[in-house]
DNA sequence: TTCGAAGTTCCATTATTTGAAACTTGGTTT
DNA sequence: AAACCAAGTTTCAAATAATGGAACTTCGAA
């Protein structure tokens, strides 16, 4: 589990599996350390540590001796944020539905079997987006994962369902794929699901699936709050103001061309 | 040129190359055009293109067929922000310096001969960061970069000089590696370094490396205004107070440990 | 000085990548 | 509607790069 990935992607998809184990330590690692969790022999994850170092990918402590990600990532993710047809768009349309409705509101996309926020906006709040946006959570216990997988073709769904963990978080948690099979179909007949603080205790939301005409999921909107200051029948009175959210957005996502910037030298290393 | 990095990193190098090429197009982009670009033959790009895709590495548009950095990117990117010593612990410093002068602080790093800005705080406004870090410039011609290569050893030195290309964008522009060696040095002598709308017209800033105890370089910070606002000797009254800061993060950032969190499971894909 | 753990290198074997060419697909022209 | 063309996809033997067991080097602790 979580092989899968790599399985069939040869020398990348394993250098790539390093990456993660590295990244999934969430603080600087020594090489003993991944050799430990990773499923290769001491010279290959040294190898692919030492690739990955010299490329950018991790960075490497010499005072420490330790590798964590590496900055080379925060360029690529600069593009993929600004490129990526969904987060750039959205942004002025949640933070408007986050003033008006006074809640935190968050937009994500699924990363294989999970959910990745790719935006975040608290009314309120100053914007911080590095320490929010790429935060991950389970799929089968978020409003927005539910809503995103309600609209998924079936191979697709099977899949992402696959590699779900089903881990107990409260006891409203759905804990097997037939609970969460019903209530997909339930929110795919509805338009919108609700997180009955499945994954934290007192948190609830309403989500809504972003689609596009064709009805391909591009991502999720949700309204967040608490049981402690709002009820989940309050919530569902937002459901018109965020599908109109969901819609401007899927919208825009839709029409958006990138405008035709005569070209595109020079973003990478230094030309000459 | 560019080619540099991939040189001997084998099949995971050429990868993260046509990645690059990826990304450097700014915008989404069909294989045809990555295929006229890359330095690999047809069936080698499609190869790294189909395991990237794979991978999570470059998202791919169906109804467009166009390829753009995947938002698996945006997930590692968190990680690597958040684990890099530095943008998180600087976080609070800078937002201080920049309310406490009044201008707009840089923090930037070196990534392999670019500078790569981290993070920017422009006082009173919210914090975009998706938008802002992340983004890449030269380092010849800019405070920051020049401020960092000031106290890099020979021959990181030498190499980071071989790559610049340096491109005349003004008349202040540094044009030749003769003229940097000899304003680094300066740079090194006073502990500071200027913009002297080297980049962009009117546009000036004071810059300083932050240094480990050793003398490490860890990345620069800069206060950036115009020529139409201030001017140089305005920005080098703030010397000391960035200074300050700059020591400030370099001391926070040596002595930072990640709290010992038990550990790690669940940060990759579902775990189960 | 000895010991052991962590990190690094070696190199014959093995598996993967390579890329020219052939093929398929989908759209456009005659 | 047949022929054409460009874009994308697959194939397979040869070439190359990855593999990993084992030996070696550091470096800090006993």
């Amino acid at each position: 589990m979580s092989q899968d990935r790599s399985k069939s992607d040869g020398t990348v998809g394993k250098a790539l599996e390093i990456l993660d184990l590295v990244a999934s330590f969430r603080r600087p690692v020594r090489f003993s350390e991944v050799l430990e969790r990773a499923d290769f022999p001491k010279a290959t994850v040294y190898r692919f540590i030492q690739t990955l170092t010299s490329q950018g990918m991790l960075s490497y402590d010499p005072d420490r001796q330790t590798y964590a990600p590496g900055i080379r990532l925060v360029r690529l993710a600069h593009a993929a944020w600004q490129q990526s047809s969904l987060a750039p768009i959205a942004r002025p349309v949640i933070d408007k539905l986050a003033r008006d409705v006074g809640e935190t509101v968050h937009l994500a996309q699924l990363d294989h079997a999970q959910v990745l926020y790719v935006d975040k906006i608290v009314p309120g709040q100053p914007i911080e987006m590095y320490s929010q946006a790429g935060k991950v959570g389970p799929a089968y216990c978020t409003g927005v994962g539910k809503a995103m997988m309600a609209y998924l073709e079936a191979d697709h769904l099977a899949e992402v369902i696959a590699q779900q963990s089903f881990h107990v978080f409260t006891e409203h948690t759905l804990a097997s794929e037939e609970a969460l099979r019903a209530e997909l179909l339930d929110i795919r007949s509805n338009g919108y699901g609700f997180d009955r603080e499945e994954h934290e205790p007192h948190i609830i939301c309403v989500a809504l699936p972003i689609l596009t005409k064709r009805g391909r999921v591009l991502g999720a909107l949700s309204v967040t709050s608490s049981t402690l200051r709002t009820n989940l029948a309050a919530l569902e009175v937002l459901v018109p103001r965020i599908s109109e959210a969901a819609a401007a957005i899927a919208q825009d996502a839709e029409s958006w061309r990138f405008p035709d910037q005569p070209n595109t030298q020079s973003a990478n290393t230094a030309k000459g």
